[in-house]
DNA sequence: GTAGGGTTAG
């Protein structure tokens, strides 16, 4: 029998391992139409090293619909390379035509592994096939510009964007002024936004991203200079502009004004909805005035306004945060019997409590639970359960739970391989370090860059261990990611 | 994927 560790490492990171034979989506004449579901292919694809192999696999298939497409894309998405491969298999079958939502997933994908090549050739393909860009494509491709720092790329994509045959106009404006305000680049947005205002007859919703950029950053003077601007040019404020404001003070701390705020919403009879109650109930909830949020949670249905299921999340995170989970999970129940169905955040949400309160086997109780409620655990239920497990020192158990998303509905992203390597710390085994190498390379072959730090200190782990041979492989492959400090020497 | 509420870490 063999022990867990040693079953891990054997299937933990197929890669690494000679990957098991391939199933085939071959069928004879006489068999029944195939119709492989999307994790199968995934697994599929996930197992056969061979491209050749693969090539011929997929093209075999003949009933691709972009819905399948879509789906085995989605359980790829924390397997760049993969992916990508997957596309460009499909993108070669003698009878299907990529969807242009297909495009702009593999945009995407290439966006995030920084391969701007492959972004540009895909663009053009795209557009060769007449199925884009369109100002969505357009919206992706400045986000990623943005977050990999590279504000001044996205702006120009945007000015670009009739180049490529893509119409600009008031909503791919507003699209991209909200992509900047999202990354917290409100000033840049605004910048823009003053220049570009009068081509493209800037609106409410204009309007409301600014400020909405600004609330992220805490700057809530600067959000009402911008609402009074508007007000100035004759645009109405709307419900929505409100609860940015709102929402804007409980972020920024700013809670006396965020409650005086919302008692003169309710006075000057703005009528105030699920958002507005929900944000309250949120907002006075997480420093701790639990009854209040109660007391507003009541409230709301005195007044007509239904709660959501945002609305309950709300309550419930309160009460794990500042109560204790029971109570939360009371209010669980009760959203239950009121015919509400809970969605991933509301699990997310308990699953979490109930970690905070050391009740990790419940928490993986709830996990399994998911899927009575027509969902799945999703990244950060996983990351969230790992992580727990690792700080309490149970790291069997999140191995456990690791193992079972390398099944293929979910694989580990940057995050978890963060939070795994540095459990196999604590132990300071030998094989637990060995692991961490393994895992060290299955993250770079899915694409995701470690940093310096984790390079140096999984070669420290295995060179006092005496694993010279796998911290030469990990040697290399540093020196390939460009994460090589000058003179290191093995 | 033209705007607002609910998840991750204090």
């Amino acid at each position: 029998m063999l022990s867990l560790r040693e079953n891990i490492s054997k299937t933990a990171v197929p890669f690494i391992k000679a990957p098991p034979k391939p199933p085939s989506l071959h069928h004879s004449a006489t068999a029944s139409p195939p119709s492989p579901d999307p994790t199968t292919i995934t697994r599929l694809i996930l197992r056969t090293d061979n491209p050749e192999a693969l090539t011929r696999n997929l093209h075999s298939f003949a009933n691709w619909t972009p819905q399948l497409v879509h789906a085995v894309l989605k359980r790829l998405w924390n397997h760049g390379p993969k992916a990508l491969q997957f596309f460009n298999i499909l993108d070669t079958h003698p009878f299907y035509a990529h969807s242009a939502t297909a495009f702009d997933h593999a945009i995407d994908i290439a966006a995030r592994l920084r391969d701007y090549k492959a972004l540009w050739a895909l663009v053009a393909r795209m557009r060769s096939q007449k199925l884009g860009p369109s100002p969505k494509t357009f919206a992706i491709i400045a986000e990623r510009y943005v977050s990999s720092g590279k504000a001044d790329k996205a702006v120009k994509v945007f000015l670009s964007m009739h180049e490529h045959g893509c119409p600009q106009n008031l909503n791919s404006f507003n699209a991209f002024l909200d992509v900047l305000c999202k990354s917290k680049r409100a000033e840049m947005a605004y910048k823009i936004f003053k220049i570009f205002r009068g081509r493209f007859r800037a609106d409410t919703i204009s309007y409301n991203i600014i400020a909405n950029g600004f609330c992220l950053k805490k700057q809530t003077p600067k959000a009402l200079e911008i609402l009074k601007e508007m007000v100035e040019r004759g645009l109405v404020p709307t419900l929505t502009t409100y609860n940015i404001m709102l929402k804007g003070f409980f972020r920024a701390g700013q809670i006396k004004e965020a409650w005086g705020f919302f008692l003169q919403m309710k006075r000057r009879k703005v009528e105030i909805d699920v958002v507005t109650y929900t944000t309250v109930v949120h907002g006075v909830g997480v420093i701790g005035e639990v009854e209040k949020a109660r007391k507003v949670f009541g409230e709301m249905i005195g007044a007509g306004v239904l709660p959501s299921v945002a609305t309950y999340n709300a309550l419930i995170q309160v009460l794990c945060k500042k109560d204790n989970v029971g109570n939360a999970i009371i209010v669980f129940e009760e959203m239950l019997r009121k015919g509400y169905t809970p969605n991933v955040t509301s699990y997310n949400v308990v699953i979490r409590g109930l970690c905070h309160a050391g009740n990790m086997d419940r928490a993986i109780e709830y996990m399994d639970k998911m899927k009575d409620d027509n969902c799945e655990p999703i990244l950060q239920t996983y990351n969230v359960v790992i992580r727990y497990c690792c700080d309490d020192g149970e790291i069997e158990k999140a191995l456990e739970v690791f193992e079972r998303m390398t099944g293929g509905s979910c694989l580990p992203n940057l995050d978890t391989y963060n939070i795994l390597i540095s459990a196999m710390f604590v132990r300071k085994r030998s094989d637990d370090l060995l692991f961490a190498g393994k895992l060290l390379i299955e993250m770079v072959d899915r694409g995701f860059l470690p940093r310096k730090f984790t390079f140096n200190r999984v070669l420290n782990g295995l060179l006092l261990t005496g694993n010279q041979s796998l911290a030469k492989e990990i040697l290399s492959l540093q020196s390939r990611c460009g994460r090589l400090p000058r003179h290191f020497r093995l």
